[in-house]
DNA sequence: GATTAAGTAGTTTTT
DNA sequence: CTACTTAATC
């Protein structure tokens, strides 16, 4: 122990080095206070010392601050930054995420809901799976309606707080596909239910009708946090909304909570909300400006302070995104400033294709390298996941340590969600499921009908599939098939045993030896099943580590963080790679250095974008906040063609490109040819000498002049060879050509710039 | 019921 | 292009 005299922070000495409205937003007290915060203003330091001035000031305890942030990596900063100022005092402070906080409670109320404290989360796999069944079962085969479209249409009604009845109360009954999708929301909800299980949207929702139904127990969280702040309030939905209303609203006399000293009346918790309306890119998933207006609404008089000083970029990024944002409408004006210097200017890149474009960020990386710029603090960021093959790959052949976040995610893998199904089955015996998604994993002989008749003697005798296995007797199955079931319904009864004296991590070790399912994949001659021994082991590998920071973790609580774990919690500070990751995962992060990649009409804005009402806002505000992540450098790129899933098509600059000024930009690549349109469109004037810098670089883009090509013509590839002109269509300089090579394959060429020369 | 082959459809963003 | 479903054969 230390026996230093415990150093009592001057709650003053909190507001050095803020500016003057965020030193008022740090010393505000009142009931509601919204804090308009600009990308970069500092709003993690304000929320951070408001926080740490409250404890400070001894106004409240830690563990009456309820602070909601994004994701968990964030949580974790904030609570470091906050225990940093004011010292260990700061344990005991609820910092999560939405879905944790929800988690939390739940696990603690089930009971009242019907659910056991060990109910299951279900991930959007799993919803998706459960209602492909579930449509089946309808007869919904010919109905023109996917699981994932249910599934959305579900989602969004639950983030407007409508159960399955209420959606079947507002269907328009003539309407067959409503008709279906009330119906198959109703056989969901009490799958969920038999189940004992939550997805994503009823971890929010249910804690919302749980407040609401039980007014005690609301009380008894009110009593519990006396502050609530709630960060990226833009990306907020209704159900989001609904609840920290809950924590928020004045409580039915009749239950009342008194302050333990003075014995006087508490009235509601005071709430912080901080929020950017230029950064809000989640509406897709319900957010919506209504929690702006019903936060006025309900909180009238709360005092609203704007944070516009930027702290992060230099000025040249800052005016080019205040370009881009502002060509939004309705959009109150804002306007973010900087006294940092102009710094660099924005550099573009016209690749083209998306290889060229990729080594075009391997050169610049490498470079900034060779500058002396750490690899970790350099991003790729892009619209859609599918933008990182070619990166990937550039990346890889020149050896430059990478990490991508989020994407395709380790625990969507086949083996990983079959570990993890082990897990649940264990866990959670109700999980029918988990249960039938492993019971053939490894073969068994157990194939779809089998799996129906234990389904069906499940349900005629209510009890679960798992407890049905046991009855393989009773279900006039051939004696080896028998066998087989019962064999499998003892081991998870063996291994539900096991969890009783060991950790999670032995369970699955042992589950995945007992089943047989390791050496299936061992044995294997398959190439694919080593790496999936291998991905299981490093599984196994993350979860002892686990265990190791929670001893007092049970399976049901791993489950749970690693569905509700967040891409941007991937992210390791230490690490020396550069990251890559999608715009949406970016949102709250900043990068010394941020290339931005594919730039195009169509994929940012993407296509999908074009016709949902206010989609095209919504791609800007995306835009921005890439953009806005860059402290000094900012590479903006986009590709004259593009490879997407084998056909090869052109695509045309970004419409948003031309809102950045020009004298902002310094251009590369080939965008000096002769792309008229292009040149319009970004402002840009022919200068030969600038060729320089593109040539300098290995992805230096050629340019084939005027040469002409009909069909017959026999022309030389620098990667395919030789080959023969089968067509050619479209103009100059997008003018392509369909070249059939002597390898047997056919590629379209871009006529202008392809490496090729006619022989 | 399992394994393999052929065919087909799908491709935004996420807790 | 690939991941997944369906069809055909063992």
């Amino acid at each position: 122990m230390s026996l230093e005299i415990f150093e009592q922070p001057n709650p003053d000495d909190l507001l050095t080095g803020l500016n003057p409205q965020q030193q008022q937003a740090v010393r505000y007290r009142g009931r509601a206070l919204l804090i308009v915060a600009g990308a970069g203003s500092g709003k993690t330091r304000v929320l951070t010392h408001r926080m740490a001035h409250m404890l400070a000031n001894k106004e409240i305890w830690p563990s009456q601050i309820l602070a909601i942030t994004f994701t968990n990596k964030a949580a974790a900063e904030m609570r470091e930054r906050v225990e940093s100022l004011i010292g260990q005092a700061g344990q005991g402070m609820w910092l999560k995420t939405f879905h944790s906080a929800c988690l939390q409670i739940l696990r603690r109320e089930a009971q009242r809901l019907g659910h056991d404290s060990n109910f299951s989360v279900y991930d959007t796999g799993d919803t998706r799976a459960l209602l492909k069944r579930l449509l089946r079962e309808a007869g919904a085969e010919d109905a023109d309606i996917k699981p994932s479209q249910a599934a959305a249409i579900i989602s969004n009604a639950k983030n407007e707080l409508k159960d399955a009845d209420d959606f079947a109360r507002n269907a328009d009954r003539s309407n067959p596909r409503e008709r279906l999708v009330a119906e198959v929301f109703q056989a969901y909800t009490s799958e969920l239910r038999r189940n004992n299980a939550f997805d994503f949207d009823d971890l929010i929702g249910e804690t919302v009708g749980l407040f609401q139904a039980f007014p005690e127990l609301r009380a008894r969280y009110q009593k519990r946090f006396r502050h609530v702040l709630v960060d990226e309030y833009q990306d907020t939905n209704h159900a989001q909304y609904a609840l920290i209303r809950e924590f928020t609203r004045p409580l039915p006399e009749e239950h009342a909570i008194f302050d333990e000293q003075t014995g006087e009346v508490l009235g509601p918790a005071d709430l912080t909300v901080v929020g950017d309306s230029d950064q809000s890119i989640y509406a897709f998933r319900g957010a919506s400006i209504r929690n702006i207006t019903e936060f006025e609404r309900d909180f009238p008089g709360a005092e609203t302070i704007l944070l516009e000083q930027n702290y992060r970029s230099t000025q040249n990024i800052l005016s080019a995104a205040n370009a881009v944002i502002s060509q939004n409408p309705y959009r109150p004006a804002k306007n973010l400033w900087t006294d940092s210097g102009a710094g660099d200017k924005i550099t573009m890149f016209t690749a083209y294709d998306e290889r060229n474009e990729a080594a075009f960020v391997v050169d610049r990386v490498k470079k900034l390298h060779d500058e002396g710029i750490n690899y970790r603090d350099i991003a790729v960021l892009y619209r859609t996941n599918s933008l990182t093959p070619s990166l990937e790959a550039e990346l890889k052949s020149q050896q430059i340590p990478y990490a991508v976040i989020g994407g395709l995610k380790f625990f969507e893998r086949r083996e990983i969600k079959d570990a993890l199904a082990y897990l649940s089955a264990i866990s959670n015996g109700r999980n029918d499921e988990a249960v039938r998604r492993v019971i053939n994993i490894p073969t068994r002989g157990i194939g779809q009908k089998t799996e129906l008749k234990i389904a069906q003697f499940a349900r005629t005798n209510d009890m679960s599939f798992r407890q049905a296995l046991l009855f393989a007797a009773d279900l006039q199955l051939g004696p080896k098939l028998q066998a087989s079931v019962m064999a499998f319904g003892e081991l998870l009864n063996e291994l539900e045993a096991m969890t009783v004296t060991d950790g999670p991590a032995e369970v699955l070790k042992v589950a995945l030896a007992r089943s047989g399912y390791r050496s299936e994949l061992e044995l294997s001659r398959d190439p694919q099943d080593e790496a999936r021994v291998e991905n299981l082991d490093a599984l196994l590998g993350q979860l002892f580590e686990w265990q190791a920071q929670f001893p007092e973790g049970t399976v049901a609580d791993y489950l749970a963080e690693v569905t509700l774990s967040a891409a941007a919690d991937e992210i390791e500070d230490e690490s020396g790679s550069i990251s890559l990751m999608t715009l949406h995962t970016a949102k709250g992060l900043e990068y010394q250095v941020v290339f931005m990649i594919g730039l195009e009409q169509g994929t940012l804005p993407h296509i999908r974008s074009f016709d949902e009402p206010g989609g095209l806002q919504e791609e800007r505000r995306l835009m921005y906040v890439g953009m806005t992540r860059a402290r000094e450098r900012l590479f903006i790129s986009h590709a004259l063609q593009r490879t997407v899933f084998g056909n090869t098509s052109g695509f045309t600059t970004s419409m948003f490109l031309a809102d950045i000024p020009q004298e902002l930009v310094e251009a590369e690549g080939t965008e000096r040819s002769t792309d008229r349109a292009y040149e319009r469109s970004v402002g840009f004037t022919r200068e030969p000498s600038k060729w320089k810098g593109a040539i300098n670089s290995p992805s230096a883009v050629r340019d084939n002049k005027d040469l002409e090509l009909s069909v017959g013509d026999r022309v030389n590839h620098d990667t395919f060879g030789e080959g023969s002109v089968v067509s050619v269509s479209g103009q100059n300089p997008r003018q392509t050509a369909e070249v059939r090579f002597e390898s047997g394959v056919s590629k379209r060429l871009l006529v202008k710039m392809a490496p090729i020369t006619k022989l």
